[in-house]
DNA sequence: GATGAATGAGCGTTCATTCAT
DNA sequence: CATGAATGAACGCTCATTCAT
């Protein structure tokens, strides 16, 4: 006969697989951007999620996997649907520009993904398999992305003729930055940036920048 | 006692223990760039100074105290240059800011200073106070050269009125991220980007964009 | 309360539960052949035989039982015959060994069964009453089986007067190692080794070697 | 002003670089033997040899060099004896072989050296690079030695024409087969063997079963 | 001052065992 | 009966730090 406390003794542990893998890919998130990937403990991790260890073996293989997870179930989604949206614009290519760039800093930017570039920075060099996946996973992506749009703007005379791939970069430099401003020097509160004053400035900078020559109204 | 003989004796290759911790701090910059902070093993650090792992107890507390010690050394010198020659320029501002970051380029980011700067972006979330002192008396200086030539072209009427500080932000996130993909997933070999290539289109872009409205011939 | 229609119509492909444990030590034998004690994991062997681990728990209170029980349940059967055949023999006492060698290579040597003498070879030492269980029940009787042709032999002048006990464990050592080869470094396709080839050999050497003074033809 | 308590306290640790490795060498080689390579602990190693886990790692580079080490340091020695003591032999090959059984039983078979084979034996299949290692340092040179005796003895027309590869493998199998119970069966007390019986046995045996045809005096 | 042998806490990963369902 | 999610104690290995020499 169970008595009360019995009743109440939180057993030791709890069966909820369906909802575990997004508990530990949700702390995995938390943890790899405050600590970085390297200082992120599995068991921590694990802790953070509410169970053992040993469980979060159960989901994942080891830790860059774990790390994997996290960017592909964060990262890659927004990726597409700025894929979707670029394929289905039909305005002036400076106007797709601004979207995609404020696009991209709502999704990605402000919030705690914005972290996992900044990890990725910091860190690939020392794992270079991790390093390979980020790339091929995010950073190609985000890069042809941005680099259709470029082309797509020369093609149709929005955009005076330049080197596509230089551009891209170009573009994407900044912002990338600004992601990174938000965990580095300016997370100490040194100094705040105000992202859409930068962005404004930004697209307002492309724009001009790229307009054909003579596109201008004298 | 030594005497004078005896200090004639051990010529040149007989490293000064003041030296000591200079050549320990060079050791440590490179290691710490090429590896991040963590990553980096603190006999390896010896090692590579040509002491036992001992003598760096001597000179620095812990790995912190040297981690910072390599900030504090290595970032504040290259500044002044810079700031001369602005304050000396009488050019038009577009080629002043061409002159400034093609020097940022050569003076910083082409060689292992621009380390510094993955290594601060990358680490400095967990030493405020480094953080603080790299601020201080790096990133606030850098932010000032640039305003002042924004401000200068915008006072000559050479670039139209933007938000200064919004603007100097701008131009500086591409060189920086230039600095940074150096170090990060570029240097793992992946997708090779040209800095002359790179910096002549930020530059281009800038000029353009910051033309004022009746510049351009039409 | 099943009926006997729900008896037949769950048919042969549904496992009776009384055949569970066999099904299981069947697997267990595969595997700790296989990969030895220690690197033999419990959900492999579960997998194994199509049950969950859990299920493998209310048959075998835990591995060592497991073992334990593998080693009981395999090698008692296969000595009968032998003892059966030499008890009706009435040939030469060499022509009797050399039946017993090759059929003892045939019935178990070339099987899986040899797999459990190397397991009881490199395993008995963490198990003190499995080892004396076997000892008891495969060792003695197959060590008394050959002595038994050794007395027989000189008992009958056809090999000359040797110690039993010690000539019958130099005649067991070569078959014995020739089993374990199979799974130790031979296995590892270094060196392969002819059975057949060695038998021939031993044999021979046997004959030979325990033929009385005066009955080689001079 | 060290007080007769303080001087004899213990210091944390005794700096002995000379003597530690033959101590963890030593130490590891009764563990191995005792449980076998894998269920051999490292800290359990470093304890026996009276230091911490992580001095072991100062002297070798991990789990499986030490094993190596151990094997080098203790099997090697040995066949090299027995390999000078081969060629500067002019006597009877049999006298040879005699000669060298018993040298292998007293230097490695009656010391606890035995159990290295035995564990070869037991775990090989799981440690490939060991076994391979191992075949190449001890197998691959002992079975040379003994096929140089038997190839000798055929060219001396001492010994009979015989398959010198196959013999070599039924000369050794009951030499290993005698180590290998000693750390099994025999070890638990059951059924004592004794050595010098049944090598002299396996020796009578071989001498006489190698003999040429026409030696025997009728 | 300088050395480098020694330490020991810590991390990623594994797996026998348990137990709520 | 059967399941399989969850546990937690180990183990191999690393490395910042200490301290007798």
């Amino acid at each position: 006969m169970p008595t009360a406390a019995e009743a109440k003794a939180k057993p030791r542990w709890e069966r909820r697989k369906d909802a575990r893998p997004q508990e530990l890919l949700s702390a995995a998130l938390d943890l790899f951007v405050e600590r970085g990937y390297a200082a992120t403990r599995l068991d921590e991790v694990a802790a953070c999620a509410g169970v053992s260890k040993g469980t979060l073996y159960l989901y994942f293989d080891n830790k860059e996997e774990l790390f994997k997870a996290v960017v592909r179930e964060n990262m890659v989604p927004p990726l597409a649907d700025a894929e979707d949206m670029i394929a289905r614009f039909d305005g002036h290519s400076s106007q797709l520009l601004r979207l995609c760039i404020h696009g991209w800093w709502d999704k990605i930017g402000a919030t705690r993904l914005s972290g996992i570039s900044k990890l990725m920075m910091a860190e690939s060099g020392n794992f270079p398999d991790v390093a390979r996946f980020y790339h091929e996973e995010v950073v190609s992506r985000g890069e042809a992305l941005i680099r259709r749009i470029v082309e797509r703007g020369i093609a149709m005379d929005e955009f005076r003729p330049v080197d596509a791939t230089v551009a891209t970069r170009v573009i994407i430099a900044p912002v990338l930055m600004l992601m990174m401003w938000r965990h580095s020097l300016h997370a100490c509160h040194l100094d705040p940036i105000e992202p859409n004053a930068f962005l404004d400035c930004l697209v307002d900078l492309l724009t001009r920048g790229f307009e054909p020559a003579g596109a201008r109204s004298c």
